[in-house]
DNA sequence: CTCATTATTTAGGCATTCCTTAAATATCTG
DNA sequence: CAGATATTTAAGGAATGCCTAAATAATGAG
């Protein structure tokens, strides 16, 4: 798959030892498309660097500073993936390949600013993916708010994609501030944001997330 | 400055060479922060790959691939950097450094979106850079639309940034399609983009400049 | 339990990229 | 023209990763 640097080993050792933890030289020589013996090698290195446990003969697996080196980096390759497919309408191939380049090169603080700007829309393949975006918690939400209240919203939350991206698409956007206008016991609830106006139905409006308003509004 | 790369040295040559055109290994190397000796032989490594005219002891310019390539960096980190202040609100000093990074690894493709989503709006400090972007005429406007025509939107165009990121936000986004519901002489226009509705006032309207439609369509 | 097979490591090297210092050489200027 | 300055050559070094071939450990089949 993709060869070069040891980022892509820490990456490739997450991504093989997913299930049982410790990953096989040969495993990851395969995958990689390398020699066994540069795989040694690298494994040496990385362990030299405190981010592997390496034992002879045995297998490897992370350490919990190279756990977190990992995760990162597949964070931002999800992110950077998703972010090319859904606001610059990439397709996913070129995608996919691009954000392999880029994920060494992002900084963890303008993966920050894509990950908000994507909301919680990271579907990690993993399972075990730490990502932020995944762990946000949802206190009240648009369903919840009363005629004429105010508030921001925090994420979109919702396990159906393309209710998320019509709501992104409507300029439900983490961020940015929401007036409820009008609601009808269990109907829709008519909401402003910035110049727009739009009816959401109970479910929609409760993938709306917002932040908690300690100063009252 | 930035070392590292024989795309670093292309940019810089470019830029110490602005006006004149010719530049000189002590000029390069002071402001590399390199020894005068590691330029010269990257200037003959540059010059064997076609890519800069080299004569001893004289000085170094670039040849029109050099002037390509180095064009084409400088453009993308205008793009990146821009695209990084204006759509994920970082601020300059952190866009800048990161468009350092992201320059050498991000795709012509990925670039070009970008663009279209930051639209004109960038400014390059030199002058002579070469870029699409700021050479994108806007002939039809979402404004111009008739109901029921079908457009897709070239890029976007405003010097208001906020409408531009508004416009992104609701899913305007550049290559998408659009079909305009309604109109009303003045009033707002009623566009449909995939499964959204928007009704857009004519002044925003106008900021969604839309492609050539040669086919009819 | 032992031997053959398979997996893994060690050893020794190679290529690339970019950088350095020191010495040689060219250019420029008083 | 000669000294001062700029530039190049020469020789080498450090970091990164990769490879092959030979040695060694683990494993499993009889």
């Amino acid at each position: 798959m993709s060869s070069g640097g040891r980022e892509d080993y820490l990456i490739n050792i997450l991504r093989l030892g997913e299930g049982e933890g410790v990953v096989r030289t040969s495993k990851l020589a395969s995958f990689m498309k390398v020699a066994p013996a540069s795989v040694t090698e690298m494994l040496h290195t990385l362990a030299d660097a405190g981010l592997v446990n390496y034992e002879k003969y045995r297998g490897v697996s992370l350490t919990p500073a190279g756990m977190e080196c990992a995760q990162n980096l597949r964070r931002k390759h999800h992110i950077v993936e998703r972010f090319l497919t859904d606001v610059l309408d990439m397709d996913h191939q070129a995608a996919h390949d691009e954000a392999c380049l880029m994920e060494h090169a992002i900084s963890d603080d303008s993966a920050n600013r894509m990950c908000r700007i994507i909301g919680t829309r990271i579907d990690c393949d993993c399972g075990t993916c730490n990502n932020p975006c995944n762990n946000q918690k949802c206190g009240t939400t648009l369903s919840d708010l009363s005629s004429g209240d105010v508030a921001v919203i925090s994420h979109l939350k919702s396990n159906d994609i393309s209710k998320v991206k019509k709501l992104l698409s409507m300029g439900f956007i983490p961020g940015r501030e929401v007036i409820l206008e009008s609601k009808q016991a269990n109907g829709p609830r008519v909401v402003r944001i910035g110049d727009s106006i739009f009816a959401l139905d109970i479910e929609l409006a409760s993938t709306v997330c917002l932040e908690d308003d300690p100063n009252g509004q």
